[in-house]
DNA sequence: CCCCCAGTGTAGACGCTGTCTACATTACAC
DNA sequence: GTGTAATGTAGACAGCGTCTACACTGGGGG
C-alpha cells in the first residue's frame, strides 16, 4: 500500500488520529473536516465515506476517550483492596488522564458533540466509568442510604478539577510542583474530608 | 426611534441579547453573527460595528455572566455571617446561577471563548468571583495553610456540578426533586465531610 | 484466470459562515 | 446649518459541511 495509491488503506484511523492533532492545535470548535483530509492527503469528500457527519467523527474520539479513561481507572482501582482506597484511586487516574489526554477530554465533554448520535458500544464504556464509581460509593459514609447520589458528588469533584485545570483556571505552576496533579486532586480530597 | 428607522438605536444590546436567545435554541458552537443580525431585522454586516469579531461578542456575554454571579453570590453571602455558612451559600448560589443561567455559565466557560480577548472590566469580575472563596477558604480547616488551594478544592466542586447538570450528565429527575439543585448541591457538601 | 462489483476515493456544486471593503445614511457638536 | 463621526448596507471572498455524480481498484465467484 504505497503512499501513492488511490486507495489508503485506512483513512478512517488516518482522519482520527488528524483529527486529534488539529483539535490539540486548535480546539475542538475549529476542527474542520477538510483540513483534517488534507492533513491526510486525500480530498475533501473521502472523509465522508467513513464518517457520515462531522458530529460522528466526534462521537468516535469520545468513545475512544472513555475507552481509554475505563481501562485507566480500572489499572488504577486494583492496586488497592478497600473500596474507599479504590475510589480515591480512582479519581486521581480519572484527573491524571484528563490532564494526559487533554483532547479526548475535552471532546467526551463537548458542547459540539451530539449525544444522540453515541453508538450503544461507546455509551457502555460511559456509563461503565460512572458504574466504577457508583460500586465504591456506596463504601462512603453517608453513601448507604443513595450510592448515585454520592457518586455523583464524587465525579463532580474530580470532574470540575479536570475541567479548571484544562481551562487554564488552575495556575500551571500548581501542575509543575512535585506530585504534580496528583498532589492537586489529593489536597482537594483533604481541603473536604478535613471539613466534617 | 421607529423600528423602520435607518439607525437601530441601541444594536449592540439587542445582539447581546438575540444572541443568548439563539445559543439557548442551540448551543455556542452553532452561534452565527448573521443569524443574530437577521434575528434583529439588520444586514449582515451591522454587528460588526458593535463587535470586531464573534469571538467579542462572547466575552461581553461571558463578562456579562460573571457580574451576574458576583452578585448572587454576594446576595447570598450576606445572609450569613460564619465564614463557613457563607462559603456554603455561595456555593448553593453559584450552582443556582449556573442552572438558571445556562447560556451565560456555558460561555463563561466555552473552548469558543478566546480569554486572551477579554476586557480588563470583565476580567475582574471573573477574578472576584474566585476571589470570593478564596476569602472564606482560610475559614476551612486546613485552609490556613494554603488558602488558595482550598479555594480551588471547593470552586472545583461546584463547577463540577454545573457542568454535569448542564451536560445533562445528572440525571434531570434528580434536580425535579424538592429543593432541586439546592438539594444536590448541598448533599454533594454532605457526602464529602461526612469522610472525614 | 478473469471479470465484475462493492468499497473507497475524487471533483464539483450548493448554501452557509466570518470577515473585509466601499458606500449610504443620520445624529450631533460647533 | 453644516460637516463629521457613528452607524447601517451591499457585495465580495475564502473556508466550511454536506450532497451528488463519477472514477478507480482489490478480492471473490464463474
Amino acid at each position: 500500500m504505497s503512499p501513492e495509491s488511490y486507495h489508503h488503506g485506512d483513512l478512517r484511523a488516518a482522519l482520527l488520529e488528524v483529527a486529534v492533532q488539529a483539535i490539540a492545535e486548535h480546539g475542538v470548535p475549529k476542527l474542520s473536516l477538510r483540513d483534517c483530509a488534507r492533513r491526510v492527503g486525500v480530498s475533501h469528500s473521502a472523509p465522508y465515506r467513513h464518517f457520515p457527519t462531522k458530529a460522528v467523527l466526534l462521537t468516535a474520539i469520545c468513545g475512544e476517550g472513555f475507552r481509554r479513561l475505563v481501562a485507566a481507572g480500572e489499572a488504577a482501582m486494583a492496586e488497592h483492596t478497600e473500596l474507599r482506597d479504590k475510589l480515591d484511586a480512582y479519581g486521581v487516574a480519572y484527573v491524571v488522564f484528563s490532564v494526559a489526554h487533554p483532547v479526548h477530554y475535552r471532546v467526551m465533554f463537548s458542547e459540539s458533540l451530539d449525544l444522540s448520535l453515541v453508538s450503544e458500544e461507546d455509551q457502555a464504556a460511559a456509563d461503565r466509568a460512572f458504574e466504577m464509581l457508583a460500586e465504591c460509593a456506596s463504601a462512603l459514609p453517608g453513601g448507604e442510604e443513595d450510592a448515585e447520589a454520592a457518586a455523583f458528588a464524587f465525579w463532580s469533584l474530580v470532574h470540575g478539577i479536570a475541567m479548571l485545570v484544562l481551562d487554564g483556571r488552575i495556575p500551571a505552576e500548581r501542575l509543575e510542583r512535585p506530585g504534580g496533579v496528583e498532589a492537586l486532586t489529593r489536597g482537594a480530597y483533604r481541603t473536604w474530608r478535613l471539613q466534617g
